[in-house]
DNA sequence: TTATAATATCGTAATATTGCGATATAAAGA
DNA sequence: TCTTTATATCGCAATATTACGATATTATAA
């Protein structure tokens, strides 16, 4: 064993937790900050704001691509990327529905 | 190699990261979910409710806990639980934020 | 005191992630 | 064409996570 029972869980918690998981770095926290920061669709800068490798890089850019939290358009030689704004949105959903549900009753010890 | 350098990332950014890291499983997001739903301190229940052994769940409590998303009480004989909204407050306001920003000035390909 | 019950911790195997050097790929420029 | 630039992929070592059986811990119940 050691491989998540993804399996046992629906697909709107897997989901969620895939988005969650990307963000659980911080390298790809401190990349999500960097293009909010610029508001902009942003080539190349990327490597040089972060103190890790190229290749490190480029992975976690996959990352977060794949759990469709920033989207990556090529321009020529180079390739552009950008947060997508409707993975915000269901993040912020959630935890605003979280937040408004608990503050109604929350009997907690 | 092969650990993460936490230690060139600001601790926002480090602290964002934790929290996002332990929603990042879906064992952990649905026991987020049932805590929701039940609304309350919730003694020993947990482990009926996933199909996931006893140990198991135990581990994935704890790391919820260290990560500030849920408390635990000791109640005599067991432990109940219930999520820290500071944390889920915190979640929230990150993501309005962004989304916030993204929305002023959005000039993405 | 001796069960029983609820939870935590230990130990360990299977698997996944992180980081990067080396190398591939693909477009732009000389 | 050949070189440069930007990014991706490969391959591998170091480390972390996931899962659970076995066992420890701690409190209640008999």
């Amino acid at each position: 064993m050691g491989a998540t029972k993804s399996a046992f869980f629906t697909d709107k918690q897997n989901n969620l937790a895939n988005l969650a998981k990307a963000l659980g770095h911080p390298a790809r926290i401190a990349i999500m900050e960097y293009l909010v920061k610029v508001n902009a669709c942003v080539c190349g800068d990327i490597v040089n704001e972060l103190p890790l490798a190229q290749p490190t890089i480029s992975q976690h850019l996959k990352e977060l691509k794949q759990a469709g939290l920033i989207k990556g358009t090529i321009e020529g030689n180079s390739v552009c990327y950008c947060i997508d704004e409707k993975a915000i949105d269901r993040l912020q959903e959630y935890f605003k529905n979280i937040s408004i549900r608990l503050q109604k009753n929350n009997n907690c010890c």
